[in-house]
DNA sequence: AAGACCAAAGTGGTATTACCAATGAAGGAT
DNA sequence: ATCCTTCATTGGTAATACCACTTTGGTCTT
């Protein structure tokens, strides 16, 4: 594991309380077994994470991660069990959200898209499906689906949002294997969406991802049983 | 300026192209006047944020961040003046977004929000309409109102979406001042919103958040005019 | 005795140096 | 011509020294 993902995950398990100091840089790099740059080079990254907070004279404080955190924790968040929380509420809600993030790309699409660009969505569409006998990477390229939308649409924060939920959600699936499977009517249901970008109509688009999006999830929540085991 | 906000820019602005190689860690720590650790400590920050791509032995490539970006890129993105883009569209987009992005933690909050906890959220209210004095401080503890929805959900991961936004709303606040003004029936609009919340009706929530914040979308777009000047 | 000032210790910030490890291209052997 | 070896280049890491800021505690002044 990298240097910063090992103070990461000390972090967010509880091994270093919000609130308190860390050990000074020249202690902790010792007891880390790593030179001082590079404990410093890992500092930097948790900085940005918003998980500590580095003060010249005075120390680095752990932060209120809870609080100041950033997207980008979700997927160590998860994978550190999700301290002191739902893990399933969680996910549920973050499925949800994951709807309504890929029906603002649709949307987007729909408004700035060129035809030319919507065409090789087709083209996305039939190379995720051709490769649904690997789940997972049938689930990235069903990712891809929707960059390649926000690539049309020549919008690049859609495009940063979609990367930002890629990691959790990769290693959301391949911490619950079993989630993954390749959904039947996936071909008919993207043609759908893709066919009514292409007719301009955002409404249509949108519902037909959700109503699709909608039963994917409800029928992943059957076969798990909410809110159990996970 | 930091020193990765100095090399982040000089990215954004095409100083430094997309699949070209950074000048060796040792040369351009020279130009750039640093220290190797210092500049190391740098290209760590930027590597987290999708920018960069160090291979030992072989050189540190700019990535396609149009491609590869984070969305803790966007405050740097606007600062730069979205290079190639559309910037009032731009605008636009990530404001509809701020809708829904919103509306979700109001879901949220209808959830799982305890009831003493969303007793505060008046509170809350009451303490930014108490700014209207200052716009910005209105603006930002405006921001708290919605944080502390996520926080009464004991939700992280909304919690710290709206961190990750919290910065290019600010800095777009400061670039463009004349936007910032205080809404006139804030107070009514929000107390319908937290009522709703109460009641646990979260479509009445989501419905009077969005007309309110529709409504002041479009009163900002009309005294701007869409599309011009920005 | 109380307050202000100052000095010293501890901390992060930075630069320098040296060396290790991986890469890739050039040159030599087959 | 092809493969393998070699070596220069590059990032990765460590150690050391020093600078700058913060805090703390003591001392001096009032």
């Amino acid at each position: 594991m990298q240097l910063h993902e090992q103070l990461l995950m000390d972090i967010l398990t509880g091994r270093h309380e919000p609130g308190t100091l860390l050990p000074p840089e020249r202690t902790l790099s010792q007891q880390l077994g790593v030179g001082r740059p590079a404990l410093r080079e890992a500092l930097r990254r948790l900085e940005s994470l918003g998980l500590v907070e580095s003060r010249h004279g005075s120390g680095t404080r752990v932060r209120n991660w809870q609080e100041t955190g950033t997207v980008e924790l979700l997927p160590y968040y998860l994978a550190a069990g999700a301290p002191g929380a739902d893990m399933s509420r969680i996910i549920r809600e973050l499925l949800q959200q994951r709807i309504r993030q890929i029906g603002d790309v649709v949307r987007i699409a729909v408004r700035y898209a060129p035809d030319e660009a919507i065409e090789q969505i087709d083209e996305q569409v039939r190379l995720a499906w051709s490769r649904r006998d690997d789940p997972l990477a049938f689930a990235m390229a069903d990712f891809d689906v929707y960059r390649s939308l926000a690539r049309a649409a020549a919008f690049p924060p859609a495009l940063w949002l979609l990367n930002s939920a890629i990691s959790p959600y990769r290693l959301f699936l391949e911490r619950f294997p079993t989630i993954v499977e390749v959904p039947e009517g996936y071909l008919e249901a993207m043609g759908r969406v893709v066919a009514a970008i292409k007719a301009r109509d955002a409404e249509r688009a949108v519902g037909a991802l959700e109503t699709y999006l909608e039963s994917v999830d409800s029928h992943l929540w059957s076969r798990l049983g909410i809110g159990e085991s996970l």
